[in-house]
DNA sequence: TTCATTAGTTCTGAAGTAATGAACTATTGA
DNA sequence: TCAATAGTTCATTACTTCAGAACTAATGAA
């Protein structure tokens, strides 16, 4: 099967839990600090390793999904590449004050955990649920 | 087996992916903002229908047991019932305006879907992945 | 044109996570 | 001691996520 084109939503169908879901994982939401805060766009592999961590390529692909499908990033394909630019303004316009918040905390954590252990590859295990 | 005693993490080890994961599901989105907004203090079975939805109470069990994990409320067994409080005041202290902009965004959210449509029940199926 | 390269996507199966009915536990009050 | 109440745990089934392999699509070189 050949490649499906690029879904965005529409601003208007973003949901609170939609964009919850897609910034609670470690590498997303550290995948969207950096195109958030970059002036330029960013393409895909800039991404192969976050936080010294390989992502296989089909994973990040995954994410860079999990990401648009949401309403977080906008992706466009320039020739080869794909280049993504974050839809903080749009999202700012029907929640205000979200993403800035969100992207806050991460930093106040990012700062904690280097303060803590300054070399250890902290894993950041998602959610330890001790079923 | 028995019942384990309650985990309730330390507010330092409250994690922001703890956090949005917990807020991400609209069940338990739904369930921490009344808890939040009450004074008084709310106990599980208040919740076994959330917007018009019945829940059953071994799924209520396993929401409530994520918002506490993860640091959001804390449940305290009174008798034969349990009361449960936010933690949105230490939660505010580590990561300062997270809750209040994620809840605001809630309410926008609440209001536009009640401007759209006045009386379906809208099933807000979590992630529309689209794989 | 044809081939190689680059960048990303899709497929697939294994591993992990979530929803829920049934069975269980713990506390209270009759 | 027993029934009722409130919630937890277990077991099953369904769904989701991860990641290697195969694939697609655009570009540039021969």
């Amino acid at each position: 099967m050949g490649m499906r084109p690029l879904l965005h939503p529409s601003i208007d169908d973003v949901t609170v839990e939609g964009i919850l879901y897609a910034l609670s994982d470690p590498v997303r939401v550290a995948i969207y600090a950096d195109i958030a805060a970059q002036e330029c766009t960013q393409n895909c592999s800039t991404f192969l390793t976050v936080s010294d961590k390989a992502i296989p390529k089909s994973t990040l692909s995954q994410h860079f999904k999990i990401l648009r499908e949401n309403g977080l990033i906008r992706g466009e394909r320039h020739g080869v590449e794909m280049r993504n630019t974050s839809r903080c303004s749009e999202i700012e316009g029907r929640f205000p004050g979200l993403i800035r918040a969100i992207l806050n905390a991460h930093t106040v954590q990012l700062a904690e955990t280097r303060a803590k252990k300054p070399t250890a590859k902290r894993t950041a295990k998602r959610r330890a649920t001790t079923l």
